[in-house]
DNA sequence: ACCTGAACACCGTTCAAGT
DNA sequence: ACCTGAACACCGTTCAAGT
């Protein structure tokens, strides 16, 4: 027996989506990004939205099988705020980098989406939509076979990895943010270790989210510097693989890559 | 008046971690661990873990001041498990790839700390160990100021990016993966988008593991790769960077990089 | 076709009371 | 010093009943 996968995006909606009865999906999925701008993941329950939209918290499951379900076309909404340049146009560092800062600053604006990324597979039309274009800029850059699909994993997994970090820590610290206590905090935490002392020291000089903002930039330049390598195919350094991971829950951490 | 950022690792304990009366709080965070691989983040509850230690469900508090002090309790016993090899000794290429790998095998026996990565810092004593690893390694590698923190950002962001939606995808399909649906949803899915389409054809006859695997060490090399450019001060492509990003919440998208 | 309220089975957390 | 049970203020979801 198996548990079949669902998700808004592959089953049939109730309705045929073009009358115009009451309330809509969209604009209960209107109210619900404004209530998790709002209040965050926590911030948005049945019960509150249903009051929002003055109504029963029990309606919205007529438009909406679960809240998950809500979750997911809320998710959808903010790729749709993703800005790609047309891959027939750009360069293709050109459309990374668009990319990457767009998502950034779309994350940013939704921090709920943090919590998200690590639950929900992002299947809607609009992520789907910047899936393909991000697919097509590298498969004109000149990637081939699976390293297309590859390269652009690499890159969302960067800006995934760099942003989801950036917003734990800002709602953590909350809107107000209060440097000295920071430093006092990471002194206290990172005690007898000297190499993050030292970082702790430093960091308190400048402001923390240019430094965010700088440490992303590093990274993308990196990331696209590593991935043009694939494309020019230097020889060089290969070995990340190790031979006993892919498959195997727990590999032996012995093995050395294959060149050192 | 300014909203605190509080943790278990920024306050005092209230005991003095040394006596050995009833329940430990060890014994509380190991039974967490074990209920949340088992069941996962929503499997989870006071209620539950109570049971399963034959106790109260608020004689936790004592131990504990909330459930998110717990979780950042458990968020740390796996950061315990990283491996990393002394800086002192390794290539700091071998000591990235042996961490990432490690993390990322962490992280997949404990599918649940993808959606704390979002929400919680890691700053329990064990992840403190790794970042100071980490900063020690890439300092020694040659990088400097900013930079040495920025390498080390870099490079936990590709492992979590990578492996956070790989978890999302593994929860979501359940254990018994059944590529035929799969296929036939993603087909579904990315109607109308050729590009998505031709990969959704060719994945079918892959492993997923396995190609989720290859996905990582593609994207490892690369960020490698992508570093080891900025230590070698090669000259090249450098713009990532949109003068207006770094600060202003929603960016003008009309800026372009330095170089197309 | 759409909306409602009551009800079910849960939550995290507080707190007075116990030993 | 540690543990308890009752209680508070919530949850997501189901379902029979309404219009």
């Amino acid at each position: 027996m198996s548990r079949h996968f669902t998700s808004v995006w592959t089953r049939e909606p109730r309705r045929p989506a073009g009358a115009a009865p009451g309330r809509s999906r969209e604009e209960i999925v209107r109210a619900a990004v404004e209530l998790l701008d709002a209040e965050g993941l926590d911030g948005l329950s049945m019960r509150k939205l249903g009051a929002k939209l003055m109504s029963g918290a029990t309606s919205l499951y007529w438009y909406v099988a679960t809240k998950d379900e809500l979750l997911e076309l809320a998710y959808d909404e903010v790729w749709g705020e993703i800005k790609v340049p047309d891959p027939d146009e750009a360069h293709w560092r050109e459309v990374a980098s668009v990319l990457a800062h767009s998502l950034r600053q779309a994350m940013l604006r939704h921090p709920w989406t943090a919590d998200l990324i690590g639950r929900l597979p992002a299947l809607g039309p609009h992520a789907i939509e910047v899936s393909d274009r991000m697919r097509r800029t590298f498969r004109l850059a000149g990637f081939s076979g699976w390293d297309i699909d590859f390269a652009g994993a690499t890159l969302t997994a960067f800006i995934f990895g760099m942003t989801t970090p950036e917003i734990a820590w800002n709602t953590s610290m909350g809107d107000d943010f209060d440097p000295d206590e920071a430093r006092a905090m990471l002194r206290r935490v990172a005690a007898q270790h000297p190499d993050l002392l030292e970082a702790a020291d430093t960091a308190h000089y400048e402001d923390p989210r240019l430094v965010r903002a700088m440490a992303f930039d590093f990274g993308l330049v990196s990331v696209l510097d590593g991935l043009e390598r694939r494309l020019t195919g230097h020889q060089g350094h290969q070995a990340a693989r190790r031979p006993d991971d892919p498959i195997a829950p727990d590999p032996r951490p012995a093995g050395r890559p294959d060149r050192p």
